[in-house]
DNA sequence: ACATTTGTTATATATATAGTATAACAAATA
DNA sequence: TATTTGTTATACTATATATATAACAAATGT
């Protein structure tokens, strides 16, 4: 799998799982309807325990992004599922809003922080490997 | 002062305090020059441990928004002291990873995200072209 | 000069989070 | 039927978060 762990982060493993499986389906590695690999068999991919993935995955449940099915598997929900609630809109703005105050008052302008949006927008809608 | 914490968040006080100072200096609430309360006088006026104070202000310092001075103060850096480096430019698109990749994968789209940013770059009252 | 305020340092305690290690269970699957 | 699956439970270690006190020495205010 794509997934790369950083063990001296001070990101935790099971939130970098989560944010890695996010880009993957965001960059089209994954799509919906596909089955994500058991806690199991990635947990051993990884090198990190069993537990560890199932709260990445039961994380991305409750964001909306898998459906758990039980004692069978994680499957990526599709677009139509996972339809933008209001809720699920102003989470996206407070999550915006620190790192776009942090840029700013470091110096950044306006327009390099649209930029680098910009920058991680095409990152993340061309495939790596060709469509 | 305008800190307001959220005593049952799942972001730590310290953290909610220091982007809080971020918000306002971006704001222009403080100006640099301007020194920040003691973190025994903060401490009071928010209802935590000094310590937790001291360490939001340590991690303002260690992002290059503050210096502090011994046993005199916490001043908010000028903005020539606080110039942008290619790190930090990198480590501001590193932060805006994955807010992008999950709104992209709740379903937003590109518009939505740049509406939301020019929201927050409203919020700071900071000045964008087209806006 | 003196008292206060300042950040700093140290120690101690309590709780929560993160991560690992095993184990067993029951449903799904091959 | 045997294997794989997510689930649940227990136990343990380590680190992070937050508080509580206390003392120190430099800076500051009067």
């Amino acid at each position: 799998m794509f997934i790369q762990i950083e063990p001296n982060s001070a990101i935790p493993i099971y939130e970098q799982v989560t944010r890695q499986i996010i880009e993957g389906i965001a960059r089209g590695d994954m799509q919906p309807g596909d089955t994500l690999p058991s806690v199991r068999s990635l947990a051993a991919d990884l090198g990190v325990n069993m537990h560890t993935v199932n709260k990445s995955y039961h994380e991305l449940e409750a964001k909306g992004i898998i459906s758990i099915r039980a004692k069978s598997g994680a499957v990526i929900c599709s677009t139509e599922e996972r339809a933008l609630t209001p809720e699920q809109l102003r989470q996206i703005e407070k999550n915006l809003k620190p790192v776009v105050a942090e840029g700013m008052v470091l110096g950044a302008t306006a327009e390099q922080i649209e930029h680098m949006m910009k920058k991680v927008f095409a990152d993340l809608q061309i495939p790596v490997e060709g469509v």
